[in-house]
DNA sequence: AGTTTTACGGACTGCTTGGTACGAATAATC
DNA sequence: GATTATTCGTACCAAGCAGTCCGTAAAACT
């Protein structure tokens, strides 16, 4: 496995640092709405040059597409996890209703939701790949939830999928919450009080 | 009360039609996100010159205030007059699920929350307008619950407040979805999950 | 040394944006 | 008819946008 300089290839070497690029993209993207972030704004905050970005990326829809998937691996991957553990329910709304109004990690708000609330405005690479991951978490939150019901954890008299995509909605009303500056305090209560329609029978 | 021309004015008449403009302009933002229509293509859509635009409202935060001025006049009254009716809990919030989850004329979604939602990016007349609306709904909200739980119609443990919180901000949901074009049916199911919140004790 | 290959970025394009300068048009008044 | 008051819209402005041209730098290969 070692990829240490195997070919000593042809031509000026590579001086573009794709990570720390994309990083800061990613933060860029996050920290605000992606649609208030120019191509300009951000080879300047990278100090990258536009052609740079576009040998790398492709374009912005590429550019967007990567730091929404890098997005992904870093933060989302941590809230499928918890999924994965199939802890009891209680447990799960609790840890997630902290996740989503407290966790200071999510100050800004959350970049999955960001764009996919401003879906029309992405181009078809990272509109197709948000609405992938959108999939993706409904998906997981249903596999969850059969999963608790069949624990005998859970018995709500709705389908799993009715309550996965609710969760994923509450969710990401809170995080845009937390996006617009509102008080945690307030979001947490709200969303306590949403997700009451699962606790209960 | 004689507005039948009581004074002929000197100078050019006026032709500019201000309620004309002002309803293109309203349905314009109303049909897509207010961010995404420019003046210029506002003034083509309407026949209208720029500067005569910016003569009438000064500029596109007026335009857009009084936008949002007559939506809330046209629009939004409706919710309100619904609201100040006191009719039982259920009934109200039977009726608000069907206006926010069915209603034809809200098919693409609610031009206030789609300028809540982007308030980021409104000029401050604007911006100031739609905090006024948000404030006036809660209020609103909050005085009919208190007033159905004195007539022993709620008896929710949580505060009138919180409750017309939480209530604004799942009928902005749903409208948020109506939007994006979601089904309406799925719309509905997840409005009338969250809002079992209030029914139950 | 010279050729080939690859990556570099300054400077440019064409387009859209919100906003405005200014002369022409049209009325009442003198 | 001349003056004054008011509204009209063409034509322009600077700024910002995504995206690209192209000459130059830096390496390996011959």
């Amino acid at each position: 496995m070692s990829d240490k300089d195997p070919k000593p290839k042809r031509g000026r070497p590579k001086t573009f640092d794709r990570d720390r690029t994309l990083d800061i993209a990613m933060t860029a993207y996050w920290e605000a709405d992606p649609a208030d972030v120019s191509l300009n704004a951000l080879c300047q905050r990278a100090a990258v040059s536009k052609p740079a970005l576009y040998r790398e990326f492709g374009g912005e829809d590429g550019l967007m597409r990567a730091a929404l998937d890098r997005y992904a691996e870093t933060v989302l991957s941590d809230v499928f996890v918890v999924l994965s553990k199939n802890a009891p329910l209680e447990e799960t709304l609790d840890a997630l209703t902290a996740f989503a109004s407290e966790d200071p990690k999510m100050e800004r708000g959350c970049l999955f939701y960001k764009m996919r609330a401003g879906k029309h405005r992405l181009g078809p690479e990272t509109r197709r790949r948000v609405e992938e991951i959108d999939a993706a978490a409904v998906h997981a939150f249903t596999a969850y939830l059969e999963g608790r019901r069949a624990a005998g954890d859970w018995a709500g008299d709705i389908s799993a999928a009715l309550a996965a995509r609710f969760l994923v909605e509450q969710i990401g009303l809170a995080l845009t919450q937390r996006a617009a500056g509102e008080d945690p305090g307030q979001i947490r209560d709200t969303l306590v009080l949403a997700l009451a329609a699962l606790r209960r029978p």
